[in-house]
RNA sequence: GGGCGAUUAGCUCAGUAGGUUAGAGCACAGUCCUGAUAAGACUGGGGUCGAUGGUUCGAGUCCAUCAUCGCCCA
């Protein structure tokens, strides 16, 4: 123990401490009404006062270490009730861990960059898109971005600091950093070194608002249900070469091919038509108007769906029979002042296509397209190569034209068009105006389907071709798969499911973001020779070019600044500027394993150290985000995963089973739970309510059942033995029995020892549910079995070698408990441990997070104990039940229990434990049969059956036991009145009573009992003395009035 | 549209290897108990185990299809 100066127990365990106490008990007074929340704010004083967290990196010399790492959650708003679930996960295990004998490694992490910080100031700034933000200064609004996430980053310390998440706050990792930065900067320049990054010309998901593109994880936020238009399009036929399509055609009637929309405003941007070459294609004739004919061709599998009016077909053609058909283009970009690009095989590398410019088209082609399906439309798809990437595709493998600029980043139409000016989305209704004056318009409805918006702001996403910057994640795909097969997932089925499943189906990562707030991507271009780039991995690096200007003091490593920071190109001389994009925010949380600590530019023992985690946590939805960065990264830069064990978590959803969301408006506040109920109810929910992997409906009332249900009752329990320990000045260092006789003993001992198996095992599998379901079961049985049935050792008088044992045993299973529980709840395992502990043994471990989790001692465990323990409960009910039917009460002592068992072994085990059986159904014999005839039908017995167990009690009473069911009567009165009046439960008093036969009677038989029970000094058929309280009652329809008086000056023992 | 997971009492969850009558807690109703108890006991109502088909002597459990919800992907 490397503590000198113990400290005292908190005082905060003492709450409800009563009386001045001549002698100071061996315990602080318990009082059963406590604020929870009060008490843990006690213990967090109690544990910064003496530094326990901190101390626990020094428990123990040589110990292994035990690494977590902290997902940084991003500090862009405040914690909410998810965040809870997560963060005390990640505390269970490296609290679990640290009793184990690990030293654990915890540094917090806080994700400070991003799109959604910085659109949190664009909306206090009152901004709609990216200029205003360059005309208001990056400097400025970064520096706003910076305080922002500093702001909230509080809120989430006090917040981790109240949930009793122990974590290292005080050496964070922030991803705004310089020195964080700077391993970014290296790691870019490994990889690029390595070949795995690249700029590519490639259709990307593009917010038109934020002006980035966003990557595959953040499309997939932010689907939803939409309205959009639904048109069918007419592309007139030019010619055909090579087939007879057209010429077999009446002259006179003009044929269209028949392409369907959901995106009208692509239609600019159509340079090609693509076909099902196996499918078969109908050429039909209708009538547009009166008197007005025209054919249209659409596969035959979508006529139904296409087409509302009369038909004639005129003849049917497989796909491939209309590739190389000529069509007209609806809006043929030199009429509109737009250039049009083509796709050619590059002069310098013929394995690749490059984009030419090329004069204005006469006309597209119909290609073949494997990507077209029967499905939707009508079997001709609408090939726009700019704005969708199977399209795109389409275009380079087809040499097809390339039209892009009639849409701008903003997505407004630029050029001479009739919509022009228009936002995309607005220019639709106008397209399709202009297509149907033209004749060009089949039919136009609506339609509503699912499409991505930007999770951010909630504008319709366009998929627009754009150079971006990607990582070749794909190139190391099927490391990643086997490094995953290293990896323990909890719950299992992730491993090859979903996120295994992502894996194989990888991508190469859109890395870049065209933004101001976040890690700018160190890559240098030169003005002069463009195919120049440079990537600079430190800042020594960059202090050694040729050249250099605009490096400033203080670093700064953010934009603008770094923006300012040029330096010679080595190949011509000309000015090499940084490229503007910065990084995806993702990639700064998937690098923090080695930016953490600044590695490699210092740290690399420790980094060695902690490399791979041991354990991270965190919700679902990472599987694409953080677990996956994490995993990519490692994979690239190690070749090797960087954590083994991971538990994934299902998310928090309301009461009605709805995700939480701040529009919705049913979001949780934690800091309202934890301050009525204290934060280890909130744990112990988070932890025992569905397995960790299960989505959790949330209710405050369910946080209220564990106070109920668990907390209280281990509370109780608790004060209860220090009530009667401190009567009995009960002192567990010389108290301590060595052997138990008492089969309660032996069995809650059983118990407790298999009870440290059980959550050992559990936690051990990462598996804090089971664990602490087991948990609840054992504080149910010792309160409701073990405590009700061993009460009246307490209470007894003497103290003889059976009450020592009684308070050893329940004073090993709390301190026991209090161990077990702390990881889940340590605040109240500390009170708890401080109390029964530290007062009694002042050189024991200064808090319970620094003991050792329990070890079983397997010679305590008897299986053949409990099981006959569970059997006596068994009958023990079916007796109060047979009662019951009777209408006896309990109170009222019955001559016999007559029990039939099916088996020899539960006779026995029952006739062993017969005393407890006795006590609790308040019976004077047990008596065992084979048969049970007789027992069910009256003979003065009442039974109840259940499976082939038997019970009947026998319902005959004679007169002595009415007797002593009324002096009962008569103690259960005094000892209300004793309440009522005030006594302390140890108090002496003297008692009147006035009362005629058979009351009189009983209570003259069996005086004894009743003074012994009531501590009555005296039992005096008299007035009541003055001073006395006194009540009058009926038992069972016979008046009595009795009395009770207080007696100073006996010892109270 | 595809993948993963879930669906058991009004609510929250168990249900082990396919095996008698599917359980617990909460909530509800009634009765009782209580000098540790914010607790406890007993009784009761409440279930076609999401639906349908199949395998089997036997299915909440295994298989198939469908539905609904959540997450993820498109």
């Amino acid at each position: 123990m490397i503590n000198p100066s113990f400290p005292p127990s908190p005082d905060v365990v003492a709450i409800g401490r009563e009386g001045s106490g001549e002698e100071e008990p061996m315990f602080k007074p318990v009082s059963s009404k406590v604020s929870y929340p009060a008490i843990e704010e006690g213990i967090l004083h109690f544990w910064k006062e003496y530094d326990i967290e901190r101390k626990t990196d020094f428990l123990r010399p040589g110990a292994s270490e035990f690494t977590l790492y902290d997902g940084p959650p991003t500090v862009n708003g405040n914690p909410g009730i998810h965040h809870v679930l997560s963060r005390v996960f990640k505390d269970i295990i490296p609290r679990y861990k640290t009793m184990k004998g690990y030293r654990v490694f915890r540094k917090a992490g806080w994700d400070t960059h991003g799109l959604p910080v910085e659109l949190e100031i664009e909306k206090k700034l009152g901004f709609t898109n990216k200029a205003q933000i360059e005309e208001y200064g990056i400097d400025r609004f970064n520096a706003m971005c910076r305080a922002s996430v500093l702001g909230y980053l509080e809120k989430w310390q006090e917040l981790t600091d109240r949930i009793g998440f122990w974590l290292d706050m005080e050496h964070p990792y922030i991803t705004f950093n310089n020195t964080y930065v700077e391993t970014l900067w290296w790691i870019i320049k490994q990889l690029w070194d390595d070949g795995y990054v690249y700029q590519g010309y490639r259709v990307t998901p593009h917010c038109p608002r934020c002006g980035t593109s966003l990557s595959s994880h953040e499309v997939a936020l932010g689907y939803e249900e939409t309205e959009d238009p639904s048109v069918f399009v007419k592309f007139q036929l030019l010619s055909c070469e090579g087939n007879g399509v057209l010429q077999e055609l009446p002259g006179d009637v003009p044929a269209y091919f028949l392409a369907w929309t959901t995106t009208p405003w692509t239609l600019p941007g159509n340079t090609a038509l693509a076909v099902a070459p196996e499918a078969l294609y109908a050429v039909l004739e209708h009538e547009v108007q009166e008197g007005k004919k025209e054919v249209l061709i659409l596969a035959e599998a979508r006529l139904q769906a296409a087409m509302d009016k009369d038909y004639k077909v005129i003849r049917t053609v497989r796909g491939r029979d209309l590739v190389g058909c000529r069509y007209r283009p609806l809006f043929s970009p030199g009429n509109y002042g737009i250039p049009a690009q083509r796709f050619r095989t590059s002069p310098s590398d013929p394995s690749k296509k490059d984009l030419l410019p090329a004069d204005p088209p006469q006309d597209y082609p119909v290609i073949p397209g494997a990507f077209v399906t029967m499905d939707d439309g009508t079997g001709i798809v609408h090939i726009a190569p700019s704005f969708g990437p199977d399209d795109f595709e389409a275009g380079r493998e087809n040499e097809l034209y390339f039209v892009v600029e009639y849409v701008n980043p903003q997505a407004k139409i630029t050029g001479t068009y009739p919509f022009a000016g228009k936002f995309v989305k607005s220019a639709d209704p106008l397209i399709i105006a202009d297509l149907n004056s033209r004749g060009l318009l089949h039919r136009s409805e609506k339609i509503t389907h699912t499409y991505p918006f930007c999770w951010r702001c909630r504008t319709p996403l366009l998929y627009y071709a754009k150079p971006s910057w990607y990582i070749r994640t794909t190139a190391v795909k099927d490391q990643m798969l086997s490094g995953n097969r290293q990896i323990n997932w909890y719950p299992d089925y992730i491993k090859h499911g979903r996120f295994g499943d992502w894996l194989a189906n990888n991508v190469d990562w859109a890395f870049s973001r065209e933004r101001f707030w976040g890690t700018p991507l160190p890559v240098w271009r030169c003005e002069s020779c463009p195919d120049q780039f440079e990537p600079v991995g430190s800042i020594k690096e960059l202090s050694g070019k040729q050249g250099l200007a605009g490096l400033a003091e203080p670093l700064d490593l953010h934009r603008p600044y770094v923006d300012h920071i040029t330096f010679q190109c080595s190949k011509c001389g000309g000015t090499m500027r940084r490229v503007p994009e910065v990084l995806d925010a993702w990639f700064d949380s998937g690098a923090m394993p080695v930016a953490q600590f600044h590695y490699p530019f210092e740290n690399k023992t420790v980094f060695d150290q902690h490399f791979p985690a041991d354990y991270i946590c965190e919700a679902i939805d990472q599987t694409r985000g953080w677990f996956y960065t994490l995993h990519a990264l490692s994979t690239l830069l190690f070749g090797q995963p960087c954590f083994r064990n991971v538990i994934c978590l299902g998310h928090i959803l309301d009461a009605k089973g709805d995700k939480m969301s701040k529009a919705k408006g049913n979001v949780v506040d934690p800091w309202k739970l934890i301050s009525t109920q204290g934060a280890d109810a909130v744990r112990w929910y988070m932890f025992t309510s569905t397995p960790p992997g299960n989505p959790k409906r949330f209710a405050p009332a369910h946080v209220d059942e564990v106070l109920r249900k668990f907390t209280t009752t281990l509370w109780n329990t608790y004060a209860f033995f220090v009530l009667y320990a401190n009567i009995d000045n009960y002192d567990p260092y010389r108290g301590t029995v060595k052997e138990y006789t008492s089969e309660l003993d032996c069995w809650i001992l059983s118990e407790m020892n298999q009870l440290i198996l059980d959550v050992d095992l559990e936690l051990e599998a990462y598996n804090p549910t089971d664990a602490g379901r087991r948990i609840e079961e054992f504080v149910e049985r010792l309160s409701n079995w073990y405590v009700r049935r061993s009460r009246r050792r307490f209470w007894k008088s003497e103290s003889d070698v059976d009450k020592m044992s009684a308070y050893s045993t329940l004073y090993q299973c709390l301190v026991t408990l209090s161990k077990l529980l702390a990881p889940f709840m340590p605040f109240i395992a500390e009170a708890i441990y401080q109390n029964l502990v530290r007062s009694a043994y002042p050189d024991a471990a200064e808090s319970v997070h620094h003991t050792d989790f329990p070890v079983a001692d397997h010679s305590m465990l008897d299986p053949a104990l409990a099981e006959h323990t569970r059997l006596v409960m068994k009958v023990a009910s079916m007796g109060r039940a047979a009662r019951s039917k009777a209408s006896i009460k309990v109170r009222q002592p019955l001559p016999k229990v007559i029990i039939k068992t099916p088996s020899r072994s539960q006779r026995e085990g029952l006739r062993a434990l017969s005393s407890q059986l006795l006590e609790e159904l308040n019976v004077k014999e047990v008596d065992f049969v084979d048969q049970d005839d007789g027992l069910l039908d009256g003979a003065g017995y009442s039974s109840v059956v259940d499976g082939d167990i038997v019970v009947a009690v026998s319902i005959d009473i004679p007169q002595e036991l009415i007797e002593e069911g009324l002096a009962r009567e008569v103690v259960h009165r005094l000892q209300t009145m004793r309440r009522n009046a005030g006594f302390d439960i140890a108090d002496h008093i003297v008692t009147y009573y006035q009362a005629e036969s058979p009351l009189k009677d009983a209570i003259e038989h069996l005086a004894g009992y009743i003074k012994q029970e009531t501590l009555s000094r005296q039992l005096l058929p008299d007035t009541p003395h003055e001073a006395a309280h006194v009540e009058k009652c009926k038992i069972h329809g016979h008046q009595i009035t009795l009395a009770v008086r207080k007696l100073d000056g006996f010892p109270t023992n």
